[in-house]
Parts: structure tokens; C-alpha cells; sequence
DNA sequence: ATCACTTACGGGTGACGTAAAAATC
DNA sequence: GATTTTTACGTCACCCGTAAGTGAT
């Protein structure tokens, strides 16, 4: 059988061209490569190189083995991502999410229902949840549409409506609601991490300017002692729900309301079907 | 990276279920095999066995690594397979055949087409042929009829006329030609490998004994010394051209005519192109 | 007592580096 | 003279075997 230091050295030097390059770049030196070369010539039987004196060219052979190698190369990272990716998958559930407000409320319900498994969230664009969702970096994420197909299972978890946060002495405290328009151009304190909330609102409010604080707690305090106009969510409410000196307007229109899906790979289904079942239940 | 041979140990373990076992066939010592699996687990960085204290079973992770493990195995045997597969069919074409009759033409015009190859003609069933053919083993294969694939090239290559070679005083010698059914019964001398023919022969003179010759030249001495009834055909005729005390009955039906065909992959059709515009042309 | 796995220690193979030579550009 | 490959030689890592220990059947 043959070693793997020699398909990783065969590989670099189909890549490289010349000993001395591949040698370069696996920080060996060219007469240690020399030998792992003419190593492989003895293994295969065959000559992989067509020598002159001063140059040493792969030829037929040796184009096919090094094609091979760098396929079985892969195959063997992609088992250790496997492996890496099943044993993480058995300690904790990775959830990405579109935004954050439906994980205040599905984290614990993960937990409820798993109590053995830590609880990890990740909030990203919906490509890469997808992505994720498929190497197995994620056994659910929670996309904003819904999402057919039949690799995976979809079902609706639930929905988050944007507020305005303002101070009781704005001209507009006093509607019973609002709209994007009627606060563009305004300017706002908001979370770092909303996800796809930011989008909206640059989109909705293209000539308002928003100052990102990272620290939740932070922001509270900030939103407390200033007059700046914010954001909440009815989810955020719900969860966080504290006494303050603000007044919430429900925004008006549909880019205000976010629909959630909760999306897991139809080959997972299984593992995860005590949850799927709780999460139906749930929305009923 | 992880060493082959740590593949082939996690391999070893998973088929035989213990540590001994696994050394006993790799004829290694357990000791070996229990600092390869801790080595594992330290390059996948997760466990990847169960362990009691007498006892240590692979886990979920485990059996997915070793399954991983023997299938980069196999890529890797795979690998060598065709690479000296390729290697071969650089220096030599390898043909097989259903009947020699075929080769004794065909193997001059490639020798003349492919001065620098070997070329080397194998006698095989249509089984062993079409699988020969697909994995490499064989160039080109001369089947006794027309194989329809989108994989394969298949030509038309001659026919072949068997006979009944008889001394002149044979019942049957003044005939102008004869059936199998009418020396049903009469018992010949054969040549060995003769393909197909022996097939057709047993089948049409059940009654019929055969007395195997391996030796061609032998075989031809009997012939010429006794009164058995023997075989020849048109090819062979042709090919080895001789005076002898013998009169040849063509056998009439068409079990006694060989209509040949030569097939080659469609993937290596272009590298055997002359070869095959040479055969082309040969028939019309 | 036997079996199965683990730990500890020593040895030998072999993969790598250094040095130097040969050949090409 | 610079670059590239090859050969020669010394060194060190590491893989294996032996021996001994622990726990289970």
C-alpha cells in the first residue's frame, strides 16, 4: 500500500511542476522529494517521469497517479470533516438562523427537548445557512422563506414583527402605527447582530444612518438614556420584556413582518423528529 | 494527514471487532493496534471507540471512519490498478478473443499498424471478454457478434468456415460438403484452444469424442499420421498453407460459420484510430 | 486461569536533512 | 554562475515488538 506522505508529495509535484517547487511549498528538500518519487516508480511498477538530466516531467502514467492522488487526498480530508462533523453533531445542535428573534424562543425549546445537547446559534446569510445546511455544519437552520425541496424538511416556525422604539417625546409617538417612509432619515441605535433585519431597514430607510453597538446590554442602557429612535421586535418583547421610558409603533407593511421556516436535511429527519414533532405542535 | 496504515489497522479493527483479532490478522501485536486507535483519536481529535476496561468497540464515529477508511482504501488499490493498467496499454496491446481463428490475421495488420507495440491475444468466454474490456484489461475484443453500446465501437472483422478435415478414404471424403449431424458419433483430434469451436462441436456432435491436442504442431503430425477426422478452417487454411494427405469438407448449416466482430471502448477508440480505419478499410 | 486491553521500554527501519556532484540553461 | 536533479551519508522520529500490569470472564 502507499503511504500518504507520498500521494501529498506526488500531488505538489503535479501542481508545482519541478522538485524544487514542490519541495518549496512542502517545506522539504528536493533530495528528500528525489526519493519519494523514485519510492512511488518502485510501488507502481512503472515509470511515472520522463527524465532528461536536468529535468524530471511526469508523464502518462504519472499524471494519471497524481490525478488520483489529490482524489483520494480529498476523500480523506472529507472523512476527517465527517467524522469531526458526526461527533459534533452527537454533542450539540448547531442552528444558523436568518435572524436572531426566532432562536430567543426555539433555543430553549431545543434545550427542553434535549437537555444532554449544547445548544450552539450562528446568524448568517441565507447562502451560506443553505451551505451549511448540506456539509452538515448545521443540523437546522431557520430561513425567512420557505424552502421546497426534497432533500429537506420544511415547516413554518412562527413570525417577527418590527417595531420603532421611541422616546415618548417623538412627533410620531402617538400614532397607532408607522411606516418605514415616515422615519427615513432619521437616525438609529441598533443591535450589531439582527441579520437579515439590517437588510430591510437600510432598504426601507436608504437615507437613515444606524449606529451599531455589538453589546446588548449596552444598547439598553444606551436606548434608555437617549432620545435616539430603535428598533424591537414583538419577539423581543415577549422575551425581554423590562419596564422602560419608550414608546413601541408597531412599523406598518409587510417588510416589517418576517415570516420563519425552520429547515433541517431530510436525511436528519430522523435525529431530530422528537423536536420536529414539538415544534408542529407548537405552531398549531 | 492520516497514514495509510493507520487506515488499514481501523479497517482491520472494524472487521474483526477486537484488537486481537485485528493484530492476528495484520500479524501485528495488540499493543501496536491499541497506540494506532489512540493515534487516531488524537488525529481526528474525537473518540472513536467505546472502551470498558477489558473491552473497546468503535462508536458511531468509529464505524463511520472505518467505512471512510476502507473505501479510501480501495481508491487507493484502484489507483495502482490503472496506473499499471495504463502503463500496459502504452507498451503492449492486449486483444481477446472468442476464437483464435480471427487473431492470425488480425495480429499482423496491428503489428504492422503499432510497429512498436507487443501485441498479446488472449482466448477467453464472452463474459470473461466484456469484462476484460471494461476494466481495462483488454484493448480490444473479437466477439462472435455484434455488441450494440454507446460505449463500445463495434466493426464487422470476417467470417470464419469450419471443416471437416478427413483422410481420403473416408466414407464422407468425395462429399462437397457435409453436416454436423452425418459424423455425429466419429471421434476427432482438436486442437486445445480453439474458443468457441469447442462450444459448437460438443453441441452439434453430442455423440462425438474429442481428443485435445495442446500442441499445434503435434497436433498437425497426428493429423497427417492417422485416420482420424479432424478440424480446419478457412482461416487456417489460408494461413497455414501446407500439403497434406487430407481432403476438406466444408460443413454446411450456419452453425459452421463464425461471423466475427471487433469491439473496443468508445473512451479508447481514439487512440486505436488508426487501427480501426485500417480494419474498416480491410473489409470493404 | 485465560483473555483483552493498556502502559513502559528498547530497537530498527526509514524519512528527512546536509553535503556534494553532475548537467543544463 | 544559477538552477535542477541525483547520490551519499548521518540523524532522528516513529512504528513495532517484548515485557509487565490491570481488569473482566
Amino acid at each position: 500500500m502507499i503511504d500518504t506522505y507520498l500521494l501529498e508529495q506526488l500531488a505538489a509535484v503535479h501542481e508545482c511542476g519541478t522538485l524544487s517547487a514542490a519541495a518549496e511549498k512542502l517545506h522539504l528538500t528536493q533530495p528528500s522529494l528525489t526519493r519519494s518519487m523514485q519510492k512511488l516508480e518502485t510501488l507502481f511498477g512503472v515509470k511515472l517521469f520522463d527524465r532528461s538530466k536536468n529535468r524530471i516531467v511526469l508523464n502518462e502514467n504519472g499524471v494519471l497517479a497524481a490525478e488520483c492522488a489529490k482524489h483520494i487526498l480529498a476523500e480523506e480530508n472529507e472523512m476527517i470533516q465527517r467524522v469531526r462533523t458526526l461527533d459534533r453533531s452527537s454533542r450539540m445542535i448547531t442552528v444558523g438562523a436568518i435572524s436572531p428573534g426566532p432562536m430567543f424562543e426555539l433555543s430553549p425549546l431545543i434545550s427542553s427537548v434535549y437537555p444532554s445537547k449544547t445548544i450552539t446559534t450562528e446568524i448568517r446569510t441565507e447562502d451560506e445557512l443553505i451551505q451549511g445546511l448540506t456539509d452538515g455544519t448545521y443540523q437546522m437552520i431557520i430561513l425567512n422563506r420557505e424552502f421546497k425541496s426534497p432533500a429537506v424538511h420544511c415547516i413554518p416556525c412562527g413570525t417577527e414583527q418590527l417595531y420603532f422604539s421611541l422616546p415618548p417625546e417623538h412627533r410620531l409617538s402617538q400614532k397607532p402605527e408607522c411606516s418605514f417612509s415616515e422615519m427615513n432619515g432619521e437616525n438609529f441605535v441598533v443591535a450589531q447582530n439582527i441579520g437579515y433585519w439590517d437588510n430591510i431597514i437600510r432598504e426601507q430607510m436608504p437615507d437613515s444612518k444606524f449606529f451599531l453597538q455589538d453589546n446588548i446590554d449596552a444598547l439598553t442602557e444606551i436606548v434608555q438614556a437617549s432620545t435616539m429612535p430603535a428598533f424591537v421586535t414583538d419577539i423581543t418583547l415577549r422575551v425581554f420584556s423590562r419596564r422602560t421610558n419608550r414608546v413601541y409603533i408597531p412599523i406598518s407593511g409587510e417588510a416589517a413582518i418576517e415570516h420563519f421556516y425552520c429547515v433541517c436535511r431530510a436525511d436528519e429527519a430522523l435525529k431530530l423528529e422528537r423536536l420536529l414533532q414539538t415544534l408542529q405542535r407548537r405552531i398549531q
